[in-house]
DNA sequence: TTGTAAGCGTTATCAC
DNA sequence: GTGATAACGCTTACAA
């Protein structure tokens, strides 16, 4: 009952039933080679000292981690929250650890999470990879014997197994529904163009445009809530045109764009357009009028991705397989949904 | 360039560079004992190897993990990913790795997720821990070394150390002020009165009432959302009530609570009562009229949990204090705060 | 059936 | 300065 200086070893449970260490090590994993005599002795020791196996040391000994790292932009993000949580699953009935920690999509402190997580010698990573991050090392890490899946984004330089949402299609079937409404002229608000995701939208929307025949009007764009024109002056700006020159919808390519153009809307006079969202969030449907989007599925996404990084580790276990089948890496695209509300629906 | 079959290790290191073991393990860790010259010879044979040194046979040699974990209901839960954001902070500021997992709240499920963490001796733990637990475990395992921090709920059968929400204070406020706007019929809706937090919550509300000499209702008092009395059902009779009859004013008492009441006020007939939210949510100040909540800290509550977990290990690993000195646990309560934004104002 | 001993990849304590 | 060598706590041949 008093305080255990520190917790009991094998070697402790050994001496304490008389009996060798490695016969604590066969009772303790169940090996069926025990005499119930010892067996019994053993369990006696293990229960009177509380000793419990100490993880690390024996999978150091057998050369894995049992646990893989999740790196992704922001937890706190329900996107890659539910993915997260998706691998989080796959990994738990593999009986190994995720491990998770949040990038904040910075590309250094993404670089120092993956070589903590290496040194550690997880068994493999699960990666949003920020834009600008060292790829060359990722590389080197892939190479070394860390396999890599990445999610939401791929690297650019290097090839890879990648799961990603299918961006483009999304956004060029959301639009497609704005314009099929009536819409002729749509706003396209971005949270920052400097993302992947949001620029493979971006160029749905265009794409969406072109395919009817409407002419593209740069002014619609709004491609960066924080830089330049803010959203509340490029609000004003619109407003201020003639009706026959306003935008009839809005396409909001992500969620923080999203949210900041419906608290600007909020906050304005001005009457809502059309609006229709990149990307789910709770609360869409609470919203007056509820809030069209084209939702992600990030529990897909998190499935296949942790699908794929213990296929990969399977495969490495295995006895070396053809030097050139490692090579083949694989890209899954996984498909968006469109989810009418009727802010996307409405007629101008 | 071709595949490694696996990561070099020192001895590679001090092979190919034709130093002695220890010597490299020097080299890696800034001892300044060593020449110029071999240093040099030392490095460029890490470089050629693409040698990284395997911080979990370090770490075991030392005897720390170096990390902690952090168990809490669910990490899509704002609440929860921001405690554990700023945990996370606290623990990279101190070169700890934060292992995350999510209990989903069960006892069964949490129990594992500690085992599997302690298993890896983690050096400590930061748990919300779910109703029903074996505690009699826990208290074992802070025993045999590893030092527990209680987040948002605090074990019932023991002493030790606890991080809480001013449940009750904030929940007495919250009413005190919808009382303060007129409102004497005040209903209270919960997602389930086994929690807790809400719990604490419903007397806050209960004493509130009291206090200001207004009678009880307890068809007013909707504590479970999932079970008995649908919440649908629930709306409907009480617009049924004649209209001095029918509460004026709502008090949700957690954000699952919130988001059904809006939901379901949104998609019924009923005119809107004024409402208060005990945790505040992303877009609380979007939907019209602006909602009013009781906002909770949650980063206040992470980095206070942190403080203290570290400071546990920190006087761990000091020669042995006062041995009563280590009894001494901790119980934070922090404040909430109220923020109006409209919904609680209203009088009708 | 059981015990001894050699690892796993480090760090730490010695000698030299 | 440097290099053996014994730990850390476990698994796993290999003997007995």
């Amino acid at each position: 009952m008093s305080t255990t200086r520190s917790r009991a070893t094998m070697k402790d449970v050994a001496a304490h039933a008389g009996v060798g260490l490695a016969t604590v090590s066969r009772v303790v994993n169940g090996d069926p080679n025990v005499s119930e005599h010892t067996r019994a002795m053993v369990h006696a020791a293990i229960a009177s000292l509380d000793f419990q196996r100490n993880d690390s040391a024996r999978l150091l000994r057998q050369g894995i981690a049992a646990s893989i790292g999740v790196i992704l932009d922001d937890m706190a993000d329900p996107f890659f929250s539910t993915l997260n949580r998706a691998v989080e699953n796959e990994a738990t009935a593999r009986s190994t650890l995720s491990i998770t920690a949040s990038s904040n999509n910075e590309a250094s402190h993404a670089r120092e999470l993956i070589s903590a997580l290496c040194a550690r010698r997880v068994d493999g990573l699960i990666v949003a990879c920020p834009r600008g991050i060292d790829e060359d090392y990722l590389q080197k890490e892939i190479a070394a014997g860390t396999p890599m899946v990445f999610v939401d984004r791929a690297p650019l330089k290097f090839d890879a197994d990648t799961v990603l949402s299918d961006n483009f299609g999304g956004a060029f079937d959301g639009v497609t529904h704005l314009i099929a409404h009536g819409h002729q002229r749509i706003a396209c608000l971005s949270d920052s163009s400097k993302l992947y995701t949001v620029n493979q939208r971006i160029l749905g929307y265009r794409r969406a445009l072109e395919s009817a025949g409407i002419p593209y009007n740069s002014d619609w764009e709004h491609a960066d809530l924080t830089a330049g024109v803010s959203l509340e002056e490029w609000l004003k700006k619109i407003s201020s045109l003639a009706a026959d020159e306003q935008p009839t919808a809005f396409f909001c390519t992500n969620s923080r764009a999203s949210v900041a153009v419906l608290r600007a809307l909020r906050n304005s006079e001005a009457t809502w357009p059309a609006i229709l969202c990149f990307d789910d969030f709770e609360l869409a449907d609470v919203i007056e009028p509820g809030i069209s989007v084209v939702a992600q599925d990030p529990t897909a996404m998190g499935e296949l991705a942790a699908n794929l990084l213990f296929e990969r580790l399977g495969q490495r276990s295995a006895k070396q397989p053809q030097p050139d089948q490692q090579q083949k890496f694989r890209n899954s695209v996984v498909k968006t949904k469109l989810i009418p509300r009727g802010s996307a629906e409405i007629v101008l």
